[in-house]
RNA sequence: GGUGAUGUAGCUCAGCUGGUUAGAGCACAGGAUUCAUAAUCCUGGGGUCGAGGGUUCAAGUCCCUCUUUCACCA
């Protein structure tokens, strides 16, 4: 791995949160897992820069500026200071935290686009889109809602139902109306801008195997791969908060267009304030093109959730390509957070925004430790239960961490003036040091639960080692000092080296430590010194105390918004941002869905009898049926109901179909119907039995 | 529906290319200790490694089927 003889240069990225809704923990995982890794390849003396920024363009911020009676510019400067506030709450040392909409990313936008052009990979075409004639303008797809064309639910969205689970177009939607206005939306024609993404699969296929993915991520390339790759739409019709076009009136560039530019631009940005020296120290300006030219012998990293892979790991690259500018060194997806096992749920009380956490539990270091515990070089999902929360924090940081300076340091200060004389040999302080390349593996790969799970290890030792030499008995027998001074400062040793481990966790811990010790700031290189003799340390001051779990039950009851049951999108969907935000302000308006006796007579119900039933092979779900109705020739019937029935059983049993349901090809064949049957999280399905005497074919209604 | 992941002690998780009686921390029980207003040390109980087949001298680890949870795609 990295040696401090080579130094290297390496620029690092989190995703940019959209300029429209609190910081939560959901997003946290991400910003403290990079923050980690960032100070971890600071201590190892690379120059390391870190940038960051909100995502500030698009409908949704347009649309809350507008209903909320500010300019979007108003908006977003106000969420600036939110995010950034929340985000040095929580100790991640960004090197600059900038914005999307920013001279400097409009510039960098327009200039990649107008290489794009010019290397052929933008093409116009002429869509067909839904468009609000009140508000006079298009609308997304999340921002026209109507009945559900499958089960009839009111207010669905144009993707997708909420109740029943179903996807579909918006032209599918039944009395479709502008989430905006309320005005029927009418189909109209406008030209959109398309980045060739198809042209860029050789490029991309290369890319990918070139190990800059996980492989699990590399593995999700390939199902994209095999589906084809779609040309992007780029654009979007005025009004739109955003960029213009060069050369295109009224048409913007698409939120996603410029928002992982904005990595550039906000690093263009500390460019140019490294430049000006304004700590008056003469600095050696940083060089914008020395990073992102096309050959740039720097490392460029982009820490990401799984949820925007396909923007970093197609869009992206594609984009650098074929604009002149180096790609992505690595790009590290994470998976999303659960709490307690479940999505984040504002019901419950687990949609703790970071603000909520500062407020309640005050110490940012206890999650950042917690999380760090948690979190692996993979995409899987990691869980905060509150309970090994408060467990694990309390148990590892303050009693085993923490208590071996807490034990130790009074002894110091009390009977040698705070002065140490530490033996010249230690089998436990050989062992801590000994493990300083395994945990600098573990960091650099971000394998960091493997990283803490060994210095709690060494912790446990240094512990073991206190027990065993019981200073406080040596303390009490006659001529035993230079002993009980040696123990003591040979436990500050050690406690020493477990704080320059755990630094990159617990960055503000370990500058008190720091402090009470007397010694400069850590680095990694430090771990082949010691404390020496005569060194002399400060008074031993309280450090870290325990989390109550009361404290646990205030941030969760300050978190328990309505009573009803509103899920709340993963941690980080940047992706389907606007859905998500429109999820949030709209989940109250809830009606009971009515439909009339017309409605219901076009279902046509029948009587059927199961005449054959068999397993389907390949269907997880499936059974095959062949359903007797009375007519000629008995109906091929695909149901769902695998799980819970064994077909023989089923044979010969009357049960209630659906006759005119479409014809649907599925994998396995034509299904010509459907079976109704029960269920719901209770258990299920259970299918429908109706009483003697009903006859195959006769109508239910 | 398809694809990719995932399921190991009460809880949170380790277990690399298959190799002795399956591990850790927390929790629990017993003992020791009292320096730490912020405890530790020792010992112990506890697991059909999601279920069922198979390959192998040998499988938590490989293959198949089913199942749980999650995500993505349609």
């Amino acid at each position: 791995m990295a040696t401090p003889n080579s130094p290297r240069k390496i620029l690092v990225t989190s995703a940019l949160p959209y300029a429209n809704g609190s910081i939560h923990l959901g997003h946290l995982v991400e910003y403290i897992q990079t923050d980690i890794w960032v100070r971890f390849q600071k201590m190892q003396g690379h120059t390391v820069h870190y940038v960051c920024a909100d995502d500030t363009h698009g409908t949704p911020i347009m649309l809350r500026a507008e209903k909320e009676g500010i300019t979007p510019e108003t908006l977003i400067a106000n969420v600036h200071k939110e995010h950034s506030a929340d985000f040095s709450g929580f100790l991640i040392g960004f090197d600059n935290y900038y914005s999307t909409n920013a001279p400097e990313n409009k510039a960098l936008s327009q200039g990649i686009y107008n290489k794009l052009k010019a290397a052929g990979k933008i093409a116009t075409k002429t869509i067909e889109q839904f468009y609000d004639p009140v508000k006079n303008m298009f609308l997304p797809d999340r921002f026209i809602k109507g009945e559900c064309p499958k089960c009839h639910a009111k207010d669905q969205y144009g993707d997708s139902c909420e109740v029943c689970g179903a996807t579909y177009n918006p032209t599918e939607l039944i009395n479709a109306y502008s989430a905006v206005s309320g005005a029927a939306p009418v189909r109209k024609e406008t030209e959109h801008y398309f980045f060739k993404l198809s042209d860029c699969e050789d490029f991309l296929k290369a890319w990918t195997r070139s190990g800059t993915l996980q492989g699990e991520a590399a593995n999700k390339m390939g199902e994209w791969f095999e589906n084809g790759l779609n040309d992007w739409d780029i654009s979007r019709d005025a009004p739109y908060f955003g960029f213009e076009i060069p050369d295109a009136p009224g048409k913007y560039f698409y939120v996603w267009l410029d928002a992982p530019i904005g990595y550039m631009a906000s690093f263009k940005k500390l460019c140019a304030m490294s430049q000006q020296g304004a700590d008056g120290n003469q600095k050696v300006g940083l060089d914008f093109d020395e990073y992102w030219k096309q050959d740039s012998a720097t490392e460029l990293y982009h820490f990401i959730g799984k949820d925007i892979l396909y923007f970093h790991a197609l869009f992206w690259p594609a984009t650098l390509e074929f604009s002149g500018h180096r790609k992505p060194t690595q790009i590290f997806a994470h998976g999303f957070l659960t709490v307690n096992g479940e999505k984040m749920s504002k019901s419950r009380g687990t949609f703790i925004t970071a603000r909520s956490y500062l407020d309640h539990i005050k110490n940012p270091e206890y999650l950042r430790y917690y999380y760090a515990a948690k979190l692996n070089s993979t995409m899987e999902d990691i869980d905060l239960n509150l309970e090994d929360f408060v467990a694990r924090v309390n148990s590892d940081l303050v009693g085993k961490y923490i208590n071996i300076a807490s034990r130790t340091a009074g002894f110091i200060n009390k009977r040698f003036d705070g002065k140490l004389n530490p033996s010249a040999n230690n089998a436990v302080i050989a062992e801590i040091k000994a493990a300083a390349p395994l945990l600098a593996d573990s960091y650099a790969e971000r394998e960091y639960g493997k990283a803490l799970r060994e210095i709690m290890r060494l912790a446990d030792l240094a512990n073991g080692f206190v027990a065993d030499k019981a200073p406080w008995v040596l303390a009490k027998q006659e001529g035993q000092d230079a002993l009980l001074q040696e123990v003591c400062s040979d436990a500050l040793e050690m406690f020493r080296l477990l704080t320059l481990y755990l630094k990159p966790v617990l960055p503000k811990l370990a500058g008190e430590v720091e402090q009470f010790l007397n010694v400069a700031p850590l680095t990694w290189a430090v771990v082949d010194a010691s404390l020496s003799a005569q060194h002399s340390i400060n008074a031993y001051a309280h450090l870290i105390t325990r989390i109550e779990p009361k404290q646990i039950e205030a941030l969760t009851e300050a978190n328990k918004e309505s009573l009803q049951a509103t899920p709340v999108p993963p941690a980080h969907s940047e992706q389907r941002h606007a859905q998500h935000q429109q999820n949030e302000a709209n989940a109250s308006a809830e009606e009971p869905a009515y439909i009339s006796i017309e409605d219901f007579t076009k279902v046509d119900l029948r009587i059927a009898k199961i005449v054959n039933a068999e397993h389907v092979e390949g269907a997880e779900k499936l059974l095959k049926l062949s359903l007797d109705i009375g007519e000629e020739k008995p109906r091929q019937v695909f149901a769902g109901i695998k799980s819970a029935y064994d077909p023989a059983t089923l044979i010969g049993r009357l049960t209630v179909m659906v006759a005119n349901l479409a014809p649907r090809k599925m994998k396995f064949g034509m299904s010509e119907g459907m079976v109704l049957a029960a269920s719901d999280e209770r258990g299920g399905p259970y299918i429908l039995s109706p009483d003697n005497g009903a006859q195959p074919g006769m109508r239910v209604k």
